[in-house]
DNA sequence: TCTTCACTGCAGGTAAAGCC
DNA sequence: GGCTTTACCTGCAGTGAAGA
């Protein structure tokens, strides 16, 4: 058996069932039901489930449902070592599958398929394997990367999520370890990172691009996260 | 489990001065 | 000219306590 990128669409298997190699499930659009292990439930896009070698497992899903399935013969060693099942990935591996779901859809191609394959096992390697996170939580996060060039206050984050702020707050650092606002500092650092890496962006444009509309205080702020300013950064 | 309230500390905006 | 640093000020985030 050898790693494959497979495209799945509702179960045709209801049936519980194991197989000798490992299998990672990430749904694109609509909702599985998976019973793994002790985790019994449904998963989302933007969830990725692990399913090891010979261990017993049934997934149905709804009629429209899609999704990404990565049949291993080792998982890297982040999620082999993983305590959890369920966990949230990244933006960046979001966006990937649908650039392999285009690329499986459209075209045979086992060179580019290996080289995804590759990517996509890098990929798994940066993920920071939160465990499957409250919804709401989830609702607000979404919310805070669609709009991290934008001031972000926690009161609108608490709409989103339905919360009163306070128990938003407590919600959010009792799930993620750690406080709203050192979340959404570290997103703005590490997209202020990569743009002052890739692009030749005035730092006007990139303190703008990644929310905040005072230049000295982005200055200050990546000066406190990285140790050295934009500048000498990108130097 | 959740909301409200009060308190403290910090992040971010502004302005000004200085550096390259 | 573009960027950094610093001081000052304000508003908001974080948190604990009390209560529904």
């Amino acid at each position: 058996m050898k790693d494959l990128l497979s495209i799945r669409s509702y179960s045709t298997r209801p049936k519980e069932h194991a197989h000798s190699y490992n299998q990672l499930v990430l749904p694109l659009q609509g909702m599985i039901n998976i019973r793994v292990g002790t985790f019994n439930g449904k998963v989302s896009p933007r969830e990725c489930v692990i399913v090891r070698s010979n261990e017993m497992h049934l997934f149905t899903a709804e009629k429209e449902a899609r999704f990404i399935v990565a049949d291993l013969k080792k998982l890297p060693d982040l999620i082999e070592d993983s305590p959890h099942i369920v966990f949230e990935i990244s933006k960046p591996l979001s966006q990937y599958l649908l650039f392999i779901e285009s690329q499986l859809e459209n075209e045979f191609s086992p060179a580019i398929e290996q080289a995804m394959l590759n990517t996509f096992k890098l990929l798994l390697c940066e993920q920071r394997l939160t465990p499957k996170l409250d919804i709401r939580i989830n609702n607000a996060l979404l919310y805070i990367e669609q709009n991290i060039s934008e001031p972000i206050i926690i009161s609108d984050l608490a709409k989103v999520a339905c919360l009163s702020p306070t128990q938003f707050k407590k919600n959010f650092k009792k799930q993620l370890g750690i406080t709203v606002l050192e979340y959404i500092t570290s997103l703005r650092m590490k997209k202020a990172q990569a743009l002052l890496t890739h692009t030749d962006y005035p730092l006007q444009i990139i303190a703008e691009q990644v929310g905040y509309t005072s230049l000295s205080a982005f200055s200050r702020k990546f000066s406190q996260y990285f140790g050295l300013s934009p500048t000498k950064f990108k130097q």
